[in-house]
RNA sequence: GGUCCAGUGGCGGAAUUGGUAUACGCGCAACACUUAAAAUGUUGUGUCCAAAAGGCAUGUGGGUUCAACUCCCACCUGGACCACCA
């Protein structure tokens, strides 16, 4: 017999797999759609890291076709965006062509793993084919006043020299170059995401959506939605008045003053009663330059001005407060005003703390009415109880109202219903909803997008590119650096721009904006199910017989953005009858990073990246996949060892080595251990337990190798192996014999009966300390148990002139004496 | 600062409706094979003790229990996400 040779064999198979099509059988009953996040070919290539969960889509999809399934698993590229765009800057090549070279690379890299992707179905999100259609979803958004134009305050990144969306930024940074962002007024065009944040927030919760918990917690995190109470506060000797936003209108009556954001629009209109207006004007110059990051740097001082010679009315005590701007208040949440109530908030303490403002206590820690002393309740037991309420002291939980006029000694919750329908039946104020998820800024100054499929005409304003006329092709272009002007490089190119408004034929000009980088992966799972059709988006009977994706694997990292988008766009094609589900992906599972050797991210800035085509030459594919598998839990980060490689591919060197070891007669216990060993790693494969589901056939081979077994054992265990190595279980398995591909074959099944256990080890402890192990029948009863453990030599030496409490006993597990 | 998750041998890790802690792999040691090495195989490998018997060990300190890696409380350390969202 030859030694095993993986490079000989991969290659070998790898090619007749693509012949034969065998993953292609998409006419079976019951369906599988399990989907990767489609990478982003950038120029580095792969590492190690990536393929982890192309690996285990590959397990589940070669899992699942040995139990009859049509299983569809497709790939391709995910390519606009802004690093395949500075890549191509940064080497003085064209995006198309650096992206085209890259992909060869990466598809290279990939293939060497011997995954089962159908590549008839491979998309490129750059292909015109393609990007027709993510033009096509934005026009219908655009029809339905989901798209619309904005000049409100937008991230601006200087370095990339374009517009962010707040799901871009990375602690007021820009995600991809750090650099500071800064808040510019800009047209551009945004997405009406926050029409959905109801139903992405509400349908977390649907039952069929299986998905991680910390996933889902980042994601209503994100949507950040909070109900509280809208109210409007008058301005003293004006008919102006400012509303309000709070989740906490129970400590209205410790309002002491009111504090509006720099940019709200009352500061125009009260201008002149500013007594120190020159002074605020210097301080609205100064917060509008700050940037983000400067404004939420939690660890600086909170700044503000007062507003001399105006004053606000407290609707509650119609006493007059004063009013403030300040930069702690944020003018694109809310209503960009709040009351402050320093003595429960502790911004707000914080302020009133540096400009000496009062501080006026209404909620007690706990709530009195608890105590036997009601009665006595009031300011005795307050200076008692609660010494600390006439000091510096910031209370922010519920309690109890007190200093609240009619509603003390109502508790916090009470309170809030009370005051609010108060509000509610004088009209100055209603409940009111709000999220922390803002609208989708989706215009990019930048050259390597889709571009928007809009055309601006001066009488008729934006209108739609007509859908006959989509694509709108991206135009080839020499200097596709980015301008700065806040127009997009396209805007240089005149024939391109120069155009007609298709409804008055006058003349008129494109959007020079283009798309960021996640609308085409918004998408792109439905694509695939279709790809060559060019007369819709997608069949209808397809989309019916393979949608909701059943599995969907990637990094956690995109939680709060692809996922988010994908989910809102999903919606919306649902709402115009493209798709037929509510939600895209049924389950999705992340996969935990492979750091560098050092506990780094792997990075070519830290020279600790490891290359999988040197893996895969040294050790050979199907090792490379069982040590990616075996390494640790599938969701946790773990470093990069080649030392672990060696024990797997030691693994495989005795998985070949059998083939010589077969018997025709075979102890009992090693195929019941067979049995046990299918079970283990069937289930093991349905939780993501790829790391024991390996160690349980490992176990299996330490046995086997020793013992023996017989061909119908060793068949079973290629095949549950077959999925983690694909390659060498199909050579063993066509020296078999066997005509047809193991993947054509079916999964094994174990025998209930015979992996029950007739005999077990009974542990007998003594006061919970394990003595002694007997080797008893399953279903020894009590009685028979503790007779069998009294007898035990080294039993007798512990509980002899010893009294007995009580004895506990654990079918087929122990008996514990109490003595 | 908030939320969530984690902490087990020399290393990666296994075990949770509470019931034999350290499976499996790596590494290490001894032996066999070899002129030798690599590869391979066999045996051993938590810690204390020369060994046995036994004691002690799942970040730290408490608690619940016949029994705690598993549950509860407090703390320490590390990671992820969010971060003035009223």
């Amino acid at each position: 017999m030859k030694s095993y040779d993986p490079n000989k064999i991969e290659a070998k198979w790898q090619k007749k797999w693509l012949e034969l099509g065998i993953y292609k059988n998409y006419n079976k009953d019951k369906k599988f759609y399990v989907l990767d996040m489609f990478p982003y070919p950038s120029g580095a290539g792969l590492h190690v890291g990536h393929p982890r969960g192309y690996i285990a889509t590959d397990i589940i999809s070669r899992y699942k076709l040995l139990q009859g399934f049509s299983v569809l698993h497709p790939i391709g590229w995910d390519a606009f965006g802004l690093p395949a765009e500075n890549y191509a800057i940064k080497n003085k090549i064209h995006p198309k062509i650096a992206v085209e070279k890259n992909i060869i690379t990466f598809k290279k890299q990939l293939k060497k793993f011997g995954f089962t992707y159908d590549w008839d179905k491979e998309i490129n999100t750059t292909d015109p084919e393609y990007y027709k259609w993510t033009q096509w979803i934005f026009l219908k958004m655009f029809e339905k006043g989901l798209a619309y134009e904005s000049n409100e305050p937008v991230n601006w990144c200087p370095n990339c020299k374009t517009v962010l969306a707040n799901e871009d930024l990375e602690k007021g940074l820009c995600e991809r170059c750090k650099t500071q962002v800064i808040q510019k007024k800009m047209r551009q065009w945004v997405l009406k995401m926050t029409n959905y944040a109801d139903r992405l927030l509400y349908d977390l919760n649907l039952k069929e959506l299986n998905w991680e918990n910390s996933i889902i917690e980042q994601q209503k995190n994100w949507i950040g939605k909070s109900e509280g109470v809208q109210f409007e506060i008058k301005i003293k000797n004006s008919l102006e008045k400012i509303e309000v936003y709070t989740t906490r209108i129970d400590t209205v009556y410790g309002m002491t003053y009111a504090v509006i954001a720099p940019e709200h629009p009352i500061i125009e209109k009260i201008k002149k009663g500013i007594k120190n207006y020159s002074e605020v004007e210097k301080y609205l110059i100064q917060a509008q330059k700050k940037t983000e990051f400067e404004r939420t740097e939690l660890q600086k001082e909170k700044t503000g001005i007062e507003l001399k010679g105006i004053k606000a009315i407290n609707p509650f005590t119609e006493k007059e407060i004063p009013l403030f701007v300040a930069d702690y208040v944020l003018g694109f949440y809310g209503t960009g005003a709040i009351m402050a109530v320093p003595s429960h908030d502790e911004r707000d303490f914080e302020f009133a703390k540096k400009y000496n403002l009062p501080i006026k206590h209404v909620i007690l820690m706990e709530n009195p009415c608890d105590s036997e002393n009601l009665v006595d309740w009031k300011q005795e037991l307050i200076d008692k109880k609660h010494w600390w309420w006439k000091h510096d002291y910031c209370y922010t939980k519920d309690g109890m109202l007190f200093n609240s006029k009619l509603y003390s000694h109502f508790s916090s919750e009470q309170a809030r219903d009370k005051i609010t329908e108060w509000l509610e039946k004088k009209g100055i104020g209603k409940r009111k909803i709000n999220y922390k998820m803002r609208d989708w800024v989706f215009s990019r100054q930048r050259y390597w997008g889709e571009p928007i499929p809009i055309i601006h005409c001066e009488k008729c304003e934006a209108v739609a590119v007509p859908e006959n006329q989509l694509p709108v092709k991206l135009p080839e272009i020499k200097h596709y650096e980015p301008t700065g002007t806040g127009e997009g490089p396209l805007a240089t190119i005149h024939d391109w721009v120069n155009t007609k408004c298709p409804k008055c034929n006058k003349p008129a000009k494109r959007e020079t904006n283009t798309m960021p980088q996640w609308a085409g992966s918004s998408w792109y799972y439905l694509r695939y199910i279709d790809s060559k059709n060019n007369k819709s988006l997608i069949d209808k009977k397809l989309e019916k017989k393979w949608m909701p994706v059943d599995l969907y694997i990637g990094g956690a990292e995109h939680a709060t953005r692809h996922l988010l988008y994908a989910r809102f766009w999903h919606k919306f094609l649902y709402d115009i009858s493209v798709v037929s589900t509510i939600e895209p992906f049924k389950k999705f599972m992340y996969v935990g990073l492979i750091l560098a050797k050092d506990g780094q991210k792997m990075s070519k800035r830290w020279n600790n990246v490891i290359n999988p085509d040197d893996v895969i030459n040294q050790f050979g594919a199907d090792s490379t996949r069982l040590y990616e598998m075996f390494m640790g839990p599938f969701m946790q980060a773990i470093s990069w060892s080649v030392d672990g490689i060696k024990g797997t591919r030691r693994f495989l060197d005795r998985i070949w080595k059998l083939q010589k070891n077969l018997i025709k007669t075979e102890e009992k216990s090693t195929e019941i251990l067979m049995h046990k060993t299918i079970k283990g790693v069937t289930e093991d494969i349905e939780q993501f337990k790829f790391n024991t589901a390996i160690s349980t056939m490992m176990i299996f081979i330490n046995k086997a190798e020793k013992n023996g077994t017989t061909i119908a054992n060793y068949e079973s265990l290629l095949k549950i192996l077959s999925p983690f190595a694909p390659h060498i279980t199909e050579e063993i398995w066509e020296k078999l014999g066997h005509k047809k591909s193991i993947f054509l074959s079916t999964w094994p099944k174990y025998n209930v009966e015979l992996i029950k256990d007739d005999k077990i080890n009974l542990v007998i402890q003594i006061n919970g300390k394990v003595r002694d192990i007997v080797i008893v029948n399953a279903d020894i009863l009590e009685k028979d148990a503790k007779k069998i453990a009294m007898k035990s030599e080294k039993i007798k030496t512990y509980i002899t002139n010893k009294e007995i409490k009580k004895t506990i006993f654990v079918p087929k597990k122990l008996i514990n004496i109490v003595i």
